[in-house]
This record gives structure tokens, sequence and C-alpha cells, in this order.
DNA sequence: TATGAATGAGGCTTCATTCAT
DNA sequence: AATGAATGAAGCCTCATTCAT
């Protein structure tokens, strides 16, 4: 008497996992991960509270989620950006176009300025290959040498900064040529000592 | 509802403050600031309940005390290193220096890498300063002209991701050293751009 | 923030409503609505102190609906009384017998003689429908004419005081003949007038 | 080398109670017994906590002042309403419009409608004050014979309950008019069964 | 006497989580 | 798998009251 189940129940299943991520996505913009509950994300939900459960284990672990998604959607972006690359202009202005660009994209107001924690193992993942097509790049001849973890460092910092400005407004493309100018003859420099 | 003998009356208002603030900033560095509850800091010090509500009305208030405080300590320092600076590598230098220095000396390890939020009066204040500083610098012709907004930013994502690296051993002199080098040569191309 | 096993499900929604009406009518009467708590109409449930919060907000939410239930039985008893009546004597005896029966019933001995307070809703209905009815028995020539609504309060407040003696002990159909007679008597003189 | 304790102090001391006894009665009258603490009155005062309990041990006795107060007020008048009656007339009307005045000028609007709580040995004092003059009166064919206790039970109850109609605006002489009449009519009835 | 900070019991409520249905 | 009522630990905070000054 019931239907088979068919790919009808496993579409359900992906559609409530993305549900809930939906809504978490959202709550955690609003309230901040330590002001949200596992409640506040189910209450933005059409799920019962036990459903959560067959899903996530905790908040933390929806929260590690998203952030994972977002590595996800980012690193391929930006590994294509730096993969082209065959100057140190290239390298630096097509991965800083591609982060300031995914920013713009996907940032959403926010009653938290939370920064993004980066010590999901996605992200850190994203850092290391940073670190490794840097280095790659400097025995190719293309980055000109200098250490790599502090380097490696310094982008992160400038990108993430500046990404502030873009949620502000400004422009990618400014902050694009800011940017890799600053590394550019910040690099160059580097090189000489 | 009955009171205890007490005998608690020895200290004063003042270190009452301070050893809630004491208790705060090892409860939030243990746990984070969504982890911790009020709880967990009254629990991390010898006063009542009841006490904690005398000096501040959440969780949140003691957090922003605490980063004023931290602001309040560092300023001053980040100002006289900016101070006599006749150079632009003098200016990068002593400012790298004075913030590594600072960062070495009261880091505290730490299970949450809870990046320190930089939207208090107090904080938000040291950057708006710093930007002043570099106008003027500019203006004086000691930094090569370039955006400050952007540069400020810029420098304040270089020298807290290079923090990063401070806490996990890196060397003071060394990063002082890369970060000076890779923002002289930084500005010196954004100048001729 | 374990739940234990449980086994608490073979109780209904209905019958935990009931659970929670029942006890929080027992404290109130014991405490007054000012001395009880929350604390303490769970206390005296087998339920868990979250539960109470499925079903009612507050303490002043179920003092309502108590009221309300009350107000809900009375009143169709003493609509009743009154529709077959086609004397003012009749109408008078049987509204108070009514009512000073209800009150016999009804009345559990109490710590605090915290007089019901009549602005719910419910109870509200209840006089307004009273004053209606006077009304009409008046234009039936049922009743001899007078203020209406001064009749109702002077017919509520006799019956609510004599209700302390029933409450005290004094006897159903002597307190209903006295009330029946001080009306009659009265209302006759105020149809002179 | 300090002055000597005059009547300044005692002055001092007379005018703190009444400034507490003041802060209560609006306080009361605003969040009703029930909602009202300690520290509300407190706050509603220029006096620091710990002052409140060098004039009354608790929430409950400042009320119990406060009731005090009224029947202290309230009772004299009533007395000299009925000392000088010599029919059952002015034995009604002036004790009616003796108490009804008392609360047209006494009544201050509150959001609590919390009916005066009539279990305080003043106000209990003058219930049996009341009723010994019935009695009286009724020893000098003042006023007819009837139940003395059921009696003053109704007395009570008109009086109480038309006072809420003065108190939402009605006029005292009305009022007087009308429970006079009402009680004169329906005593005669009592005195004939 | 007056003050007001300290106390800690205990009020209120929400929370994460389970589990019978 | 989905539901949602029940659970009770534990959060938050206020309260009455004391007592050193």
């Amino acid at each position: 008497m019931e239907p088979k189940p068919s790919g009808r129940r496993e579409l359900t299943k992906a559609q409530n996992r993305e549900t809930i991520l939906a809504a978490a996505r959202q709550v955690f913009a609003q309230l901040g991960l330590a002001g949200a509950t596992v409640r506040d994300v189910i209450r933005a939900t059409p799920l019962a509270s036990g459903t959560f459960y067959n899903y996530f284990k905790s908040k933390e672990e929806v929260y590690q989620a998203l952030r994972d998604e977002v590595a996800l959607r980012l690193r391929p972006r930006l590994r294509e950006a730096r993969a082209g690359a065959d100057s140190a202009e290239t390298f630096l202005a097509q991965s800083f176009r591609a982060f300031f660009q995914f920013v713009a994209e996907n940032h959403q107001p926010s009653a938290e300025p939370e920064r993004l924690r980066m010590d999901s193992p996605e992200v850190l993942a994203g850092f290391a290959e940073l670190k490794q097509d840097i280095e790659e790049a400097q025995a190719r001849g293309v980055l000109p040498p200098a250490d790599a973890a502090s380097l490696t460092a310094a982008l992160v910092g400038v990108a993430f900064e500046l990404a502030e400005r873009i949620k502000a407004g400004a422009d990618v493309e400014e902050m694009t040529l800011f940017a890799t100018q600053l590394f550019l003859g910040g690099m160059n420099a580097l090189s000489k000592a």
C-alpha cells in the first residue's frame, strides 16, 4: 500500500538538510553563532525539532558545515584563478579579484560582524593550498622568493581586511588593484633584502 | 535569601571589578565568548553570583570592558611608536614591533582561537587614529601617497595575521622586518601607480 | 540537559493541562496569587518544570484560566436559575440560591481570603449578562424599575459578601432568604422613589 | 561637637516613614501588591535599601500600615456619620455618603484594580464597630430588627461595590440615595418577615 | 541612623535532547 | 524518517536581607 521509496525520499532528505543549512545561515547572520540556538534554527524551518538531530548533532556541526560549504565554493574559484597565472601580477590580481567578487556576491548584511572563523578543516586546507601554490610559483620564478608562511598570512590578512571595505561598498576592481600593487612592490622589496 | 556573615568587605569595589575581569579573561580564553556563561565567570571567582550584576549587566558587557582594556593599554604604545618616526621605515618598523611585542607579552594560550572583535569604540578609535597618523605622515612626506583607508586596512590585516604567527612562536623581530619591508616596497609601488 | 527516559507519555496533553490547573488551584488557595510562584505550582505536580511552559506562559495565565473556568461553570447555573423566573421573588431567590450553593460546593478552606478578582473577560461577561437579564425582567414587569447598573452592583456586592458567611458555615437557605427579602423590599422602595 | 539631637531627628524619622509609605502607596497602586517588591518601593524613594528595614520588616508590613492608615482616617468619619443618626434614613444616608465621599477623595487611578483586602485588624475593627452600632440602633428602634451580621455584610458589600461605580465617575449623592433607599426598603421587609 | 555593596537562595525561563508515536 | 511533547539541567537574573562603614 505504501508507494515504493523511490528517489522521492532521497530528494526529501537532501532538501531537509538544505532547509536546515539555509535557516542556519540566516539565523547565524542575524544572531551570531554565540547568540543563536538550535531552537532558533528549527523555528526558522517548517521542520520539527527532533528532525534536526537526524541531520546534525549540534549547532556547531551546522556551523562547521556552513563554513565548509563556503570554502567548497570558494576554493575552486581561487584555484582556478591562480592556475593560469604566468606572472606575479596575474597570480595576485586574479586571486584577489576572485576573492573580492565572491565576497561581494555572497555577503549578507548581518547584525553581527562576526568574522569568519578560519579553523575548519576545509578553510585550513584552502590556506595550505595557497601556501603550496605560492611556493610552487616561487619555484617557477613567477613569484619572487620570500618566506611563504608569512606571505600567505599577509595575503590572507589583507584580503580579509579589504573584504570588509567591499562589504561596506568599496569597488572590487579598485581593491584588487590596490592589493595587487601592494604585494607586487612588497614582494619585490622582500626578495631583494 | 539570607546572606552569609561575609568578610568579603576587605575587597574594595575596584578590586572586585578587577577580580571579575581577570576571571572573564581566563574563561573567555578557554571557552570562547560563545561557550562561556556568566555562571562560568562567577564560578572562577570567590564572589557571589549577585555581585556580578553590581558591576556588569551581561557577559557582553564584560567582554566589551576587556576589549577596551586591551585597546587602552595598546594604543599609547602604538602612538608613541609612531610619534618619533621621521621616515617610512621607522614609522612602520616601530609600529609593527610595538604591536608584535604587545601580542607576545599578552597572549595567553587559548583553546579558542577566537579572533579579537574589533568593533568596540576603543578599538575603532585606535584605527581612526592610525589612519589619521598615516595621512599626516603622508602629508609630511614621511609616507608615500596612497589611499589611506585601504592602507590602514591592509596594515591592520597584516598585523593581526602575523600576530597569529607570533602566538605560534614566531620571532618578533623577524615578523617586524617582514612586515616593514612588505609595506615599504608596497607603498612605494602604490605611490608610483 | 539530558531528559530522563520518561514514561510520562501515558498522560495526554489535556490531562497535563488539568494537572497543572488542579495544582494551581490548590497552591493559589494556600499561598494566594501574590505568594505563589510558578515553581510552587510545578512542585505540586509530577511534571517537569519545562512542561509548565508548554501550557501556560506565566502564573498569571494559569490564574486567568482558573477564573474563567469558575465563571464557565457558574454562569450556566445562574442563567438557568434566572431563566424560569416569573416573579421578582423567584428571580432573586433562585439566583442567590444557585450562587450560594455553588460557593458552598466549591469553596476550599484557604489561608488567603483573597477575594476573587472580577476583571476577567468571562466574569465581566457574566455581570453584563446579569445586568441585561435584570433590564429584561424590568421590561417584563417581573422586576420593578431602578437603575440597572447600580442594582447589578448591589446584587453582586451582597452576593459576594454573604458568600463569605457561607464559607464560614452559614446556611445557604438562610442567606438566600435574607438576600431575597432585602432586595424585594429594597427594589420596591426604589421603584416608588 | 555633634549638635544635640533635637526635634530635628524625630522629624526626620517620621519623615522617612512617611516617605516610604507614600512611595509604597504609589508603587502598590501601579504594580499591585503581588507585583511590587521592596526594591521597587525603595527605588521610589531617595533612601538607601538598608534604611527600609529600620522602619518596616517586610513589604507586607508596609501594606498593612497603609491599610490601617486608611481605616484610621475613615473610621472616625463613619463613626461621626452614624453618631448623630436619629432615624434609619439618616443612619444609612450619612454612612454611605461619608464612605462614598472618602472613596471619591482618596481613590487614585490604578493599573491594578486590586480590591482593598479587609482583613487587617483596623479594618475588621471598623466592621465590628459597624455591627455594634447597628445592634444599638436596632435596640433604640432607629433600625428595624434583622440579623445584624448579615445586615453588616450586605451593607459592606453594597458599599464596596457601589464604590467601584464612584471610582468610575458616578455621582456620590446618587449612589448614596440609591443605597439608602435600597436598605430602607429592604430592612423594612426583613423586619416584617 | 543611614548607607549601599555583598550575599546566595531561589525565582523564571530556555535549552538541547530524547523517544513514543 | 518525521513529529513534537516531555524532560530537567542549567542559564539568567532579581530578590530580600545583612552588616561594615
